[in-house]
DNA sequence: CCAGCGAATGAATGCGGTTTCATTGCTGTT
DNA sequence: AACAGCAATGAAACCGCATTCATTCGCTGG
């Protein structure tokens, strides 16, 4: 292994200016500067990140921390974590916890050892786990907000309005919401804000709720015939896994989509361009997301920038959302 | 920060014990290593992670270079990297290329600075990049095979001849291969399997060429519409989402899966059971190959360890292929 | 013409562990 | 009783780089 000190003999300076010549190029003379690079070069030196990163303090490497990298939109949040990160200069380090909330205070602390901060995706810690992580080093979460910690969230509030809009506009007046884990903050979000919508913004429009689910496809069938029993002519679910589900359920019991029923999901995963029929759903912009994750975790901009980001989501509308009864429709 | 020195004083030994104490329990007298590993405790010590592996010349960290982390498949490997590396007490350094070749050389060069090792997924690079990279510290290749680098790659052949024994055996005379990006090295390798196993092993069963297509779910319109041209009665698909596409292009032409086309697909990504109909495909083991990249990278094992792994795919059959023209099914 | 200044460089120190080597104090053997 | 041998520990030397501080040298300005 070659090492700068090599360099710096080979070219003939003190390892000072060697290390000054590769870091720092201006405070060193054109020619030696141009020596000790073009030396570098043909020794092929290789700086020992290790070596740099005792002395400065300074890992260069940011931690990401998943339930579960398989997950579509937690495998976008890498995409924007691992795209800006390398735009900044940093290395990401990436930990997928497995769903598990035990193991994931000890895997994100172990991962704070060795970096300069760590990104928290949709963590299932406690509060007081996550300020204990925040006292090892700096943290910053995504789809969680949680004390003072800096965090980017969605306005899904904002998703649900909308998607509540373009249902009445379209004529329906009973839209039933299949709703997340009893657990997930964002469910309890999500259905306060229907509630809120249907009572205030909207007239007439009446909320059923269709009950907790896991989120994922095979849920979808529960939700479907809950939904078909309860005479809501469109629906509202918490994910677009079980949005395909329900969809899925409710063709194989020769109930079209949209004719019959509106579906609407969330999140925007690459399928649900490809179902069919295409869903309507409520883009979340995950990969942004991780990019301004990275952002606050860097503290890129001045020392008193904003802490908290609330990024605007999108209702995508397809073709699994139709008019209502006939009559109502605007 | 609180360093192994500071522990040390508070327990009243010297740094090099505390060192032991931590790192080496069984060399130091029972009663110092208990109240070391206490000190510690409450001092709250964590190790600095920079300092220990310059020390050692061993980072525990090891790298894992990929095109796309969004693709199910390279989600999956990195699952199983990740995985078995945190049961081998490493941690994992991601870097996406954006499926950029250009990039993909500088990007592991980079990682390889940081790390033991890294593992490559379906590298684009040449050939002489790899083994550039591979003179920089230990690499293993996933999907892909390279003079002497280790490597774990699959037996697609097996899985191809196994669809096509299906397939005859359903009585399908004329198999289309709707084939890969002509740059793909898997794509040859399925073609001359394709062949090998027409003319050898099986009577009587015509492969027609359906071209080159990006491996992608809008290929399959191009893909079906030349399938249903050439008269095949079965397709094979080098990839689970052209085969989902062109399943998508056959229904909205009105041609049945399976009862007019029967289709297959290869990856086995997790959508392949939610379509309608359920594809029939040929699975790949892709986390195992991940958790099988690591050891090879850390060499787990022997010396002499093989350095390279070969797993085996299998055909999963579900609903998207069916009885091909009456009279020839067995 | 010389004091004084700034640019360029080198010597030395420290970052926080690990590890070699030497030292100390015992136990057990002859 | 003397000594070999071993277990437990400490002192000190790295690991490879960054950085502070001191030094040298060529210039400028009074």
């Amino acid at each position: 292994m070659v090492t700068l000190r090599d360099v710096a003999r080979a070219a003939g300076v003190s390892p000072a200016t060697a290390s000054r010549a590769l870091g720092n190029p201006d405070v060193v003379a054109v020619s030696t500067r141009e020596r000790v690079l073009r030396t570098a070069r043909e020794l092929g030196y290789r700086a020992n990140q290790a070596a740099r990163a005792l002395a400065t303090g300074n890992s260069g490497m940011i931690g990401l921390v998943l339930p579960d990298i398989e997950s579509p939109f937690f495998a976008s949040i890498a995409k924007g974590v691992d795209a800006r990160a390398r735009e900044l200069g940093s290395a990401v380090l990436i930990a997928d916890t497995e769903e598990d909330a035990a193991l994931e205070f000890e895997i994100a602390a172990r991962v704070q050892e060795r970096v300069e901060g760590v990104i928290l995706c949709s963590p299932r810690m406690s509060r007081a786990h996550l300020e204990e992580l925040a006292a090892l080093g700096p943290v910053v979460l995504v789809n969680r907000e949680a004390g003072g910690l800096p965090s980017v969230s969605f306005d899904t509030p904002a998703g649900v309005r909308e998607a509540l809009v373009l249902l009445h506009g379209l004529g329906h007046r009973s839209v039933g919401y299949v709703g997340g884990p009893r657990s997930a903050w964002s469910d309890a979000e999500r259905r306060s804000t229907l509630d809120a919508v249907a009572g205030l913004e909207v007239d007439g429009l009446d909320i059923v709720d269709l009950g907790h689910h896991r989120p994922v496809f095979s849920s979808g069938v529960a939700a479907a015939d809950a939904a078909a029993a309860s005479g809501a002519t469109a629906v509202l679910c918490y994910n677009d896994l079980v949005a395909l589900g329900v969809i899925r359920r409710l063709q194989s019991r020769g109930i079209r989509v949209p004719e019959d029923i509106s579906v609407v999901g969330f999140d925007d995963i690459p399928f649900a361009t490809l179902a069919a029929p295409p869903l309507t759903t409520v883009a979340v912009p995950w990969a942004p997301a991780g990019r301004a994750a990275v952002d606050l975790l860097l503290g890129t901009g001045r020392p008193q920038a904003p802490q908290h980001f609330r990024l605007a989501v999108d209702l995508v509308v397809r073709d699994s959302t139709g008019a209502g009864p006939a009559g109502n429709a605007e």
